[in-house]
DNA sequence: TGGCACGTGCTAAAAACTTAGCAGGGAGAG
DNA sequence: CTCTCCCTGCTAAGTTTTTAGCACGTGCCA
């Protein structure tokens, strides 16, 4: 799971947040947070973050404003991909299938055209 | 990442050379990781994994097998699904695709066929 | 039988993580 | 001006994680 490597069951908490919120403050993860954290902690940890290279913030006013450091759908492809050897032996088709079969998430009607024709595309480009 | 919730660091990377191996005795996670970590704390943790639910272990002689106590698909299947929320804001269609364009693993031509009827068949069940 | 190689369970110290508090600064209201 | 309320930076203590070591049991073989 590139991305998470190397941090703490909290700092990868936070992380996800960040990322799911896009752009926040420390009061913003704070209240994301379900549980009872300080402010406090939750500053603390974006620092390190921002440290380790994962989060920026920018000036607003006064306060900061967090957001990822680099692209979150290339942070995801890596992830998934990391999750495909660990949990799919590597079959990527599998993966994608138990994905598609999810029915926690549907897929939109014009994604399912998309996808056919980038499957198509994949099959092309592979052989 | 639900498997991985609640696990420190260390828990998290032995969880997963476990699932890659499949079945593994202590000795043989304490290989995989490249670092050096004594046989000793590998042990303890495959121990802590255990009496978590993530693990189990049979007897093998003397020695204990371990490897994971549910269905790995079926945990890489949650993971994915956590991951689409945290990285694709919820885009079941994004995440595949992304996943698709991955050249680090390529798609064998069979598994193409099957996932476009499985696409096919998503697509008329969902409706 | 005695020594060796391999295993397990338990325990305590070291390291890392996690938290909260305090001090100080700027902006706006009275 | 001065009080209040938000913010930030820093620091130290509390808790969990992580590690390695010790004691002991079993099977094998000369």
């Amino acid at each position: 799971m590139p991305i998470f490597d190397g941090l703490s069951k909290r700092e990868r908490e936070i992380l996800s947040v960040v990322f799911r919120l896009g752009e926040a403050t420390a009061r913003d993860v704070q209240k994301a947070l379900d549980d009872r954290t300080s402010y406090s902690a939750v500053r603390t940890f974006l620092t390190t973050l921002e440290a380790k290279g994962l989060l920026t913030y920018r000036r607003d006013g006064q306060r900061y404003l967090w957001s990822p450091a680099s692209d979150p759908e290339k942070a995801g492809a890596s992830l998934i991909v990391e999750a495909t050897r660990t949990f799919f032996k590597g079959s990527k088709g599998r993966a994608i299938a138990a994905l598609i079969e999810t029915d926690d998430i549907p897929l939109t009607q014009s994604e399912y055209v998309r996808l056919k024709a980038l499957i198509e595309q994949a099959r092309r480009k592979g052989r």
